[in-house]
DNA sequence: GCGATCACG
DNA sequence: ACGTACGTGATCGCA
């Protein structure tokens, strides 16, 4: 019944069972899953159980009760939910958190179903193709390995790696973990040259993690009813409002290496009627980061349309913007990744393989040039310290009892959060805004495409060709307008016949 | 079940 | 002197 506001725990799943049954649950009214997310976005765990323990302080009986079957469990949950929402929705009203609950993240959940329902078509020929020709490389390279260490072992074994490394070949061992040698890419990357085995182990290591994880583990996941891989996306797992993506992950597919991206052609549209849409956010945090602060000078770059990382090396380097080489252009760019993360001069320094006196120059003078920013870095840091939290544009909050520990290096931690959460998380507001948007919209034309995966700062539509033109143009006035900042907010499209094209 | 590793924004 | 970049998830080896 249309008219009914459903209500419930994690409806989501709810939702998806039921429309195997040809039910649509809707409206949702209200998910208690959601509201204990908004309220404390740092637990690991939601269940219905846990959550009566904290606000209610009683248990469940029907739930716990000896051979409950699934029946009374449903009951059980039907009342929890009834006598959970009440205080929970008074809490939300406390924390101000009323519009953000119900205007973003409850609409959300049909949005989510819906992106999980419709899936994402993959091309399981090529999938089958490539297994077989990372197969193949993987065995030479074994053969390789095993020549210059003069022994079969396990490659996949950093301990049996560490023995071969530096116990018999003689490397030096660079750095250590809680177990034993380290042989992360860093060390190997090091060692590079002194030994002819390290470059066969970096390849080795690099075709392996392609063919086991998104080779292999997305033939194994593809749904045999559908032909499509339905990953889920979580709602309440992030501390800083991000979604997740697990069973698969599709927010990590590579992209960096060309090897790796070879693994987005697989990604297809559901036939060759449709095309695939992709709308990037361009410098999303950084433009978050200047209406926050409202530093005149990162204000002014965005609303000249400048090249955001030009402009930061030419005033951390006080040089013309004409005399900015790409070297200092990347240094700057690292910079601005320091400042979202709340930097500092030795992770800087790791970053860009500098002494940490040099990186403390960058960020000295990158806060001299941009003071509104560094007015913002100490007083969310105060601000968190006052509150015991910070908070979003959207008024979503995070605790951070990290922040008055008597151990440094945990409150540092803190205060890093404190620095980075409001702009990840603000962030997040924006592309939920925009997701909601988009699929209102695409429903309210009657349009056959579909909103199908968000990567943080990037939206995927699976476009029916007839509507390209007027899909591309409704997802970039959605997502520039989700949020009036005071900056342009700018979105690139692009479109293609497979997620490696879309570029 | 956890640590190490490595994929993404 | 300390020891850190922020947020995630999948796979593998090993106890």
């Amino acid at each position: 019944d249309p008219k009914v506001l459903k209500e419930g725990h994690d409806i989501k799943q709810d939702i998806l069972l039921l429309r195997r049954y040809g039910i649509e649950v809707s409206p949702v009214g209200f998910d208690t899953m959601i509201a204990a997310y908004l309220l404390n976005p740092s637990k690991g765990s939601y269940r219905i159980r846990d959550l009566t323990q904290e606000y209610l302080g009683t248990g469940m009986d029907g739930y716990d009760a000896k051979g409950a079957d699934q029946v009374q469990k449903y009951g059980a949950t039907v009342k929890a939910v009834s006598e959970l929402k009440p205080v929970l929705a008074e809490k939300l009203e406390e924390c101000e958190m009323l519009e953000l609950y119900y205007n973003i993240e409850l609409p959300l959940v049909r949005v989510l179903a819906d992106m999980e329902y419709e899936g994402f078509s993959v091309d399981k020929g090529i999938l089958e193709v490539l297994s077989h020709d990372f197969a193949k490389q993987i065995e030479a390279l074994t053969a390789d390995i095993y020549r210059y260490a003069g022994e079969e072992f396990n490659i996949n074994s950093t301990k049996q790696l560490g023995t071969i490394l530096f116990d018999k070949l003689g490397l030096t061992a660079v750095k250590k973990t809680k177990t034993g040698y380290s042989t992360d890419v860093k060390v190997l990357e090091q060692l590079y040259g002194k030994h002819p085995i390290i470059e066969k182990l970096l390849e080795y290591r690099q075709i392996v993690k392609l063919k086991s994880t998104y080779v292999d583990g997305l033939i194994g996941i593809i749904n045999p009813e559908t032909g499509r891989i339905h990953t889920k996306l979580n709602q309440t797992v992030t501390a800083t409002g991000r979604l997740s993506s697990t069973e698969p992950n599709l927010q990590n597919i590579p992209i960096k290496t060309e090897n790796g991206r070879q693994i987005r052609k697989v990604f297809v549209p559901r036939s060759d009627e449709y095309t695939l849409v992709d709308a990037d956010y361009s410098q999303i945090e950084l433009r978050v980061l200047a209406h926050i602060s409202g530093d005149n000078g990162l204000i002014d770059t965005f609303k000249k349309n400048e090249d955001i990382h030009t402009r930061t090396a030419s005033e951390v380097f006080g040089i013309d913007i004409k005399d900015v080489t790409p070297l200092m252009r990347g240094r700057a760019k690292a910079v601005n990744f320091g400042i979202i993360y709340g930097m500092s001069d030795y992770g800087l320094s790791q970053d860009l393989k500098i002494p940490r006196k040099e990186a403390k120059k960058y960020i000295d003078s990158y806060f001299a040039r941009y003071p509104g920013v560094k007015q913002y870095m100490t007083d969310i840091v105060e601000a968190a310290r006052t509150d015991g939290y910070v908070r979003t544009i959207m008024n979503r909050r995070r605790y951070i009892p990290e922040i008055t520990s008597r151990n440094a290096v945990k409150r540092n931690f803190g205060e890093r959060i404190a620095m980075n959460t409001p702009i990840q998380g603000s962030a997040a507001d924006l592309i939920k805004i925009a997701m909601i948007k988009v699929h209102s919209e695409l429903k309210r034309r009657n349009l056959k495409s579909r909103l199908i995966l968000q990567v943080h700062d990037e939206l995927i539509v699976e476009t029916h060709k007839s509507e390209l033109q007027e899909v591309k143009k409704l997802v970039e006035e959605c997502m520039e307008n989700a949020i009036k900042l005071s900056v342009p907010v700018i979105v690139e499209i692009s479109s293609g016949d497979n997620w490696y094209n879309v570029k």
